[in-house]
Parts: structure tokens; C-alpha cells; sequence
DNA sequence: CTTTGTTGACCAAACGTTCAGTCAAAAAAT
DNA sequence: ATTTTTTGACTGAACGTTTGGTCAACAAAG
């Protein structure tokens, strides 16, 4: 009937949109969404601009679509599990699996923190984050709630801030930040 | 000599340059450097485009004098004394000053951040952002020192990172944010 | 008149987006 | 085997806008 299996069509578009991904990450995330062209993002996967039409219906979805399989990835290697407490051995662990995160996906670190900084495309996707790290911010809360602290929802907001914090500054200083030397003291502090 | 005093065109030009300013401030914390056009910032200062490149080269040049100003002018409202050594009381004084400015301030923090993020931007302004940094980065390290912490270097590396992520936060999450619970927690474990 | 602030029409380049058309590959027909 | 037909991934020229930046001309004021 086609000339083509649709498996094998399937394969090729998911293949493409890939690619594309790839690119538009590396993209995005060095020079910014907005500085960012089509052009840059096709050149770059190696296709045309018109076939990155074929596969996102503007720059807008693709960035989303970024974004949102960026956090569940981060989220799904942090390997919590939300359904039961944290104890302070599974939590020193998270901080731990955040800080490698930092370092090794800092192109998805960039990517998030310049949506957090950039109104146009914080409209896009600010209820997606919020609904993806809600399970996250119950968790942290509930733990330093066991832990019998204050104001435990101040805590873990906090440490949300340092993770954003120390993120974003490693990212403007490169190499020579002590990321080793932070995560010890944040340890040492707020496990 | 002239129709006009030396002076009084001075002034004219310093108000138009400060109007200048803040428009862009306004626009390019709440849209971001590149969304944010010639345009936009001459209409929202009541002038023509052309104007405005009778007073900056270019919008490079605009951007770089706002946050090399915002940046002196936050660490000149810090108040700090750099030739002398911080107490407890200076230093619990810097914090709250700072979370002051986060909240009285935050089209500065919100370009600042920005700043950090979009890697266009980073590059004109890195170099200058680093050399004003330094003596409240020596002050705070100097502190932690006197403290005997085992590595002084990096408690203010955190502190730094902790003030940048808290003001993205607060950016992003708006009035909400617990900003009062979360500095003195701060106060009370770092100070 | 001279000087200086100010304007807005103007420009080339770049942008996101569209779409008529191309092409290799596979199925169907011969 | 060979030819024909069908498919959908893929291209790139073209479109309408918008951009950063220029400039000749004008306004205002001594």
C-alpha cells in the first residue's frame, strides 16, 4: 500500500526531530532563544529550514518542547522517589546527583535558568515547571517538616535557590568554580 | 559664545541620557535584552529613535552603561566599607541590605541576572561585572576566614550564589515569594 | 546667523514562516 | 526483471515584517 512502512517513516521523523533538538539545545542555550535563528538551528542539524517546520509548528513549540523534556530528564535522573519520605541518606544523595547535574548537563542548566530570566518564554512554560518540581518541593519540605525546623517551606525554597544559584554562577565562571568545595559546605548545613 | 550655556546643554543632554536609561532598564528587564527593540525604549522615553543614537553608539553601548551604573549603584547602596574587616553586625547588615535591594531593585537584579545568563550580553560587560565584584568577594572571604571555616573562598562563592539565586527565584516566582523567612535563615547559618 | 537638540523617512540585513515543487525509495503493475 | 505509480521527507526561493542604524532637514533659542 506505501512505499514506505510508517515504522520506518516513524523512525526517520524521530530521528529528525532529534537531530533538531540536539541542535536547537546547544543553540539556545550559548547564544539565547531570542539571538538564536531557524536558520542557526537548521544549519546546524544539517536540513533545511523549511523540513524544521515540518516537525514543530514554531520556534515557540520547539523551544517548549525543549524545556519540558529537559526538566522531566533532569527530574527523572535526580531518581527520586516522591511517594516516600527522605531520609537523610537519600537526601544528601539528591544534592549530591544535582551538583554532578550542573556539571555534566549544563546545556540543559543554561537553557532552564535563561527561562527563568526571560519573560517572552517564561510565559510559555511557566505552569508546565511549576507542575514538573511541585512533587520536588513537597518532598524537600516535608523533610526538614520531620526534621522539626521552623519555617520548613522556607528551607526548601531556599535550597531551590542555591541550586539555581550556584547553577547560573558556575555557568558564568566556567571551570575554576569550586562547585566540589560548595556542595560540601550545602551538606555539611542543610542535610 | 554659544546660544546656550556649556552647562545648561549639559543638563539637557544628562536628562535625556537618565530618561533614556530608565526606559531601557524598564523594558529590558521585563523583555529582555534582544526582544526589546531601538524602538520600544525610544517611544517608552517619549523621544525618536535617532535621538537616541545621538547619545549612545548603539544598543550594545546602552546596555553596558545600564548595568556597569545598576551594578555600582547596588554595591554603593550596599553601603560596605571594604578597607576595614566585617563584623557580625556589618555583615548580618549587608545581608538584609541585600534582600532589601532584591525586593526594592529588582529591574536591576532582573538585568543583572539576565546579564549572566545571555551569553551576548555576558561578553561586554564580564570583565567589568568581575573587577567590582572583587573587593565585596575579598571582604566576605576575608570574614569567613576570621571565622576559621575550612575553606573560606568558597562560603562566599555560596553566599554569592545564594544572593543570585534567590533574586531569580523571587524574579520568578513574584510577591509570594518567602523572602523574609529565607534571609533569616540565612542570617542564622551563615553570619 | 550659528549652534545644538531633535525628528522621522529611509536603508540593507535579518527575521520567522510558507509552500510549490523535487527526489529517492518502495510498492504495484506489467 | 522492468516499468510505473505513489508516498512523504525534504528543499530553498520568496514573502511580509521587523530590526539596528543613518542622515538630511528642521526647530529652538540665544
Amino acid at each position: 500500500m506505501s512505499p514506505k512502512s510508517e515504522e520506518q517513516f516513524e523512525a526517520i521523523r524521530q530521528e529528525r526531530k532529534e537531530s533538531l533538538k540536539v541542535s536547537a539545545l546547544k543553540l539556545f542555550a550559548n547564544k539565547g532563544f531570542k539571538a538564536t535563528s531557524v536558520m542557526d538551528i537548521a544549519k546546524d542539524a544539517g536540513v533545511s529550514k523549511g523540513l524544521l517546520y515540518n516537525y514543530y509548528a514554531n520556534k515557540d513549540e520547539l523551544v517548549k518542547e525543549l524545556i519540558i523534556t529537559g526538566i522531566e530528564k533532569i527530574m527523572g535522573d535526580m531518581n527520586m522517589d516522591f511517594s516516600q519520605k527522605l531520609t537523610k541518606e537519600s537526601f544528601t544523595r539528591m544534592i549530591e546527583i544535582n551538583f554532578n547535574l550542573i556539571r555534566e548537563n549544563s546545556d540543559y542548566w543554561k537553557l532552564y535558568i535563561s527561562v527563568l530570566t526571560q519573560p517572552t518564554v517564561t510565559k510559555l512554560v511557566s505552569q508546565e515547571i511549576f507542575e514538573i518540581l511541585a512533587p520536588f518541593f513537597m518532598a524537600v519540605t516535608g523533610y526538614y517538616q520531620e526534621k522539626g525546623v521552623k519555617n520548613p517551606m522556607a528551607y526548601a525554597y531556599l535550597l531551590g535557590a542555591i541550586f539555581d544559584g550556584v547553577g547560573i554562577d558556575y555557568i558564568f565562571a566556567g571551570e575554576q568554580y569550586p562547585l566540589q568545595e560548595i556542595k560540601n559546605i550545602i551538606i555539611e548545613k542543610f542535610v
